[in-house]
RNA sequence: GCGAAAGUGGCGGAAUUGGUAGACGCGCUAGCUUCAGGUGCUAGUACCGCAAGGCGUAAGGGUUCGAGUCCCUUCUUUCGCACCA
């Protein structure tokens, strides 16, 4: 024991081993048709300027996985990028007079100098940022095969609109009626766009779903409540005094007899040509196309309408119904129109309360009970009743016969209808990928640019206002030829989601100069094993990717349906917020580091104070973010604590998918526990060297620390590989590692059981803290290093238990304790449980009902 | 409103197939060591009780020899979606 020990010094020993990786470029991945491919992939982050505590816990997860799969002897592809195109580098241009491109690629450089520190497992080979021509070209040439596809269309339209970025947002990107990015509440306004035609595919992304078995059923659920498909009929009204004809579509054709009124959107044709003879009606269009537009906040405003002076005639009872332009009917979905119910709609019922509209019951409880329609709406599935010829029949019969009714007198057509609406992959932006189309001045013809004139390249040096894109105003972009005409460009940009949807495809052969990917590295590659990204991609991304994933295969590139087989969502990363209030009663936020909490014996915050001497009140654990000031820097983590802690804590403190509570007091946990291990290993080798293991002369306690061993191996195997559960593989080391240092080492067997305990013990540990078990491995006196070491295998003959804890139940209730030999019969044990005094002591008096024997782990005594 | 998930010590969490509730860690308490220590080590730590023992997984009920786990009712929280015609 009287080697000098080495403190452990992450600042020191973690740039030695990550330089080490980078030398031996050990994590560059090669084709291998001979050995099992494993592509672990994780979301490629937007190159915002620094890393954040949830990029750190992403690809944390994702290094775990893909370091335990390297071991498992699968040849495996963990690579990264840039999803660098966004507005972030057009705001970060207006406010400090920066090209975005130059802000973006400085970003990127900083953020690789941050995921290197943090000892990543990444093919660098493989980066890609999509910001760079050599990436965006084979996304333009592939949209120009999507339109001669018939998959691409331009349709004027009303889009979401943020008056603040001066774009067009995609629904998906609208959140309760603001842009998802800076907040501004979204207006509507109609413009010409481009459009990915998504819901063509709408049935096969639905049904393949249930073929992602290795994804969270919420995501499932999630994505199929996205593409809501709907089986209905469309129906056909003629209108009096006009030659539009109105078509709704509705889901309850059983209710079909109680129409009283139809209303339509503000820019249907028909309140179009309505509004065109009356100026209140066309105010009160021009008033529901300004709101605010996302189905949330239509859902809450109130409901308004107005008579068009329109009436549509029933085709079944020759009723007239009035048509009324409602502020609640999207053009986008379904046909624009609806007919209305109102005894058996709720939202119709209150509507035609509020404009004293007529309430016709057409349907009747089954079971015959009241109902009162001067109170409510009756919206069950029931009985028909006043429907003439269709009265008395169910949901399903009445569907049908209204519906055949209607098909044959050609004014009915069966419908499924999806609430997902095609991707509008236009922006008026900058720094993105130019849409690559021309309109023929001469002839106004639409054509994509040629293969040959790929890439369309962004200008360089540009300026930017934050209003009007450079690409508009700058005719050396836009004027152009085609087959010796004048054309005019597109100078709309593509939604940036377009890039992040085929990246993964792109990594399987990133330097390809010929194509988009290389098909025979892209089906070794694909489809990803395990995607690991965050749940707010849950519905938009996780979509898209899906979809455009199925296009590549139909255009013959990959072979597989699904790009990502498993998914893993990784839950939010929360830390204690705090704020005084200044003199206007404003809240002031201090950061966590800055706030000294007093604690009650419990451990309970009480008070605290900031380093001025602020009395600060306690919000509690909330989202990292900028304006709560409780955002963790994950660099200075790493200056004070080393990539080691901060990885294994992330790891430990919490499931992968729940949010995760950072606290230092934990963080310091973690580097505790590294150091210990340091430490212990140090004095295993200063005790003395290495023995031949050799179980068979291990005395009992040896025996059953060995035995631990394997069962732990066999655990952590579990936990990473199948359930994910990394922090109960962590634990399950670290209860290990107390076992051995209860154990005290008597012989050179028992030293040699010691070796294999801190051998596989750094093995398991490896995916997590990686740095340290390089060093360790090392000091343990392994010559190659820990890179390529295998994972550890449990042996089975040491998974053999050596005796049996039986716990002994009296009614179900724990008395006793005890240690019987695993070879003992049922009739043994029964006797033994029925002997032992504590259960005596419970029995006694009492006559035995029933004796239970659960193999291995108890006896229950059924005694009354 | 609809849909989904979840509620376990002072805290994060564990209990994988209905079978020892509270692993592991944080915090806290006591002691030792070091003493420049916000280091290290040892022990204790769900609750009530001196103890025997009782009680305990949001609340209530049920199934079972046995329930944190299954079923029913209620409450709460989180997430997602939302006039979808």
């Amino acid at each position: 024991m009287s080697a000098e020990k080495t403190p452990y010094n992450p600042q020191e020993i973690e740039p030695e081993v990550q330089k080490y990786w980078e030398e031996h470029q050990t994590f560059h991945a090669v084709k291998d048709s001979k050995k099992q491919k494993f592509y672990c992939l994780v979301m490629l982050p937007y190159p915002s300027g620094r890393l954040h505590m949830g990029h750190v816990r992403n690809y944390a997860i994702g290094d775990v996985i893909a370091r335990f799969q390297r071991m498992n002897g699968k040849n495996v592809m963990n690579p990264i990028g840039w999803d660098a195109f966004g507005m972030p580098a057009e705001n970060a241009a207006i406010k400090n007079g920066r090209q975005p491109a130059d802000w973006t690629y400085d970003n990127i450089a900083y953020m690789k100098k941050q995921l290197k520190a943090l000892g990543f497992a990444y093919d660098w080979q493989r980066e890609v940022a999509t910001c760079r021509p050599e990436y965006y070209k084979w996304e333009q040439k592939f949209f120009g095969e999507l339109y001669r596809r018939g998959l691409v269309y331009k349709k004027v339209s009303t889009v979401n609109w943020c008056p603040v970025d001066h774009t067009v947002l995609a629904n998906e990107q609208v959140e309760d009626g603001c842009c998802w990015r800076c907040g501004a509440k979204v207006e509507q306004r109609e413009l010409p766009q481009w459009y990915l035609k998504i819901t063509a595919y709408a049935e096969e992304l639905l049904k393949d779903l249930d073929k992602l078995e290795g994804w969270p059923e919420r995501v499932r659920t999630m994505q199929r409540n996205w593409i809501g498909r709907s089986e209905g009929l469309n129906i056909t009204f003629k209108v009096e005094n006009s030659k539009e004809t109105l078509t709704v579509y509705t889901t309850r054709p059983d209710t079909f007899m109680g129409v009283t009124y139809v209303a339509i959107a503000a820019n249907h044709p028909l309140a179009k040509e309505a509004a065109a003879k009356d100026p209140k009606l066309s105010a009160f269009c021009q008033e529901c196309l300004t709101h605010k537009s996302s189905e949330a906040d239509i859902a809450t405003m109130e409901k308004k309408g107005m008579f068009t002076g329109f009436y549509a005639v029933h085709p079944l009872n020759g009723r007239k119904v009035p048509v009324y332009v409602a502020n609640f009917v999207i053009m986008d979905y379904g046909t624009g129109a609806v007919m209305s119910v109102p005894a058996h709609d709720e939202r119709d019922y209150e509507f035609a309360k509020k404009y004293g509209i007529d309430i016709i019951q057409v349907i009747r409880p089954q079971d015959g009970s009241k109902t009162d329609l001067s109170k409510q709406a009756y919206t069950e599935h029931g009985i028909t009743c006043n429907s003439g010829e269709f009265d008395g029949l169910d949901f399903a019969k009445a569907s049908k016969a209204i519906g055949d009714k209607l098909i044959s007198l050609g004014c009915g057509e069966r419908k499924v209808n999806y609430r997902l609406r095609d991707w509008c992959i236009s922006r008026q932006r900058y720094w993105g990928a130019p849409i690559p189309m021309l309109t023929v001045d001469e002839t106004g013809e639409l054509v994509p640019v040629p293969d040959d004139e790929l890439p369309v390249k962004l200008p360089d040096n540009v300026k930017i206002d934050g209003v009007t894109s450079p690409l508009k105003r700058d005719p050396a972009f836009y004027k152009t030829t085609y087959k010796g005409k004048s054309a005019t460009r597109e100078t709309d940009t593509f939604d940036t989601f377009m890039e992040s949807s085929w990246y993964f495809c792109r990594y399987c052969s990133p330097r390809d100069d010929k194509e988009m990917f290389d098909e025979d590295e892209a089906n070794y590659w694909l489809p990803v094993d395990q995607y690991i990204g965050g749940i707010e991609h849950a519905v938009m991304h996780l979509l898209y990717a899906r979809f455009f994933y199925k296009l590549l295969r139909d255009a013959g590139m990959v072979k597989s349906d699904e790009p990502f087989k498993r998914l893993l969502c990784q839950g939010m990363v929360l830390a204690d917020a705090y704020y005084y209030l200044d003199k206007d009663g404003v809240r002031n936020w201090v950061s966590p580091l800055k706030a000294n909490a007093t604690r009650d014996d419990k451990g309970n915050v009480v008070s605290a104070v900031d380093d001025e001497g602020h009395e600060l009140h306690h919000e509690g654990m909330i989202k990292m973010s900028k304006s709560k000031a409780n955002g963790i820097d994950p660099e200075d983590m790493i200056k004070l604590y080393g990539a080691d802690t901060v990885r294994l804590f992330m790891m430990f403190a919490s499931p992968a998918e729940l949010t995760l509570e950072w606290r230092q007091s934990g963080v310091e946990g973690s580097q505790r526990f590294l150091r210990k291990f340091w430490h212990q290993t140090e004095d295993l080798i200063a005790s003395g060297s290495r023995a031949a293991s050799d179980p068979d002369k291990l005395g009992s306690e040896g025996r059953r620390l060995r035995h631990e061993l394997h069962s732990v191996i066999e655990k952590v195997t579990d936990d990473i590989g199948r359930r994910q559960t990394f922090n109960t593989a962590i634990a399950a080391v670290m209860e290990l590692l107390n076992s051995a240092q209860k154990f005290k080492a008597s012989s050179e067997a028992d030293r040699a059981l010691l070796y294999e305990i801190y051998d596989d013990a750094v093995l398991m540990l490896y995916p997590v803290t990686p740095h340290i078990c390089f060093k360790l491995w090392q000091m343990l006196g392994h010559k190659d290093a820990i890179d390529d070491a295998a994972w550890p295998k449990a042996d089975p003959q040491a998974l053999k238990p050596l005796d049996m804890l039986l716990v002994l139940q009296v009614n179900g209730k724990v008395r006793a304790r005890i240690t019987v030999s695993p070879e003992a019969s049922e009739e043994e044990i029964k006797k033994l449980a029925l002997e032992n005094a504590e259960v005596k002591k419970h029995t006694d008096g009492k006559s035995v009902r029933k004796v239970i024997y659960v193999k291995g782990r108890l006896v229950n005594i059924v005694a009354a």
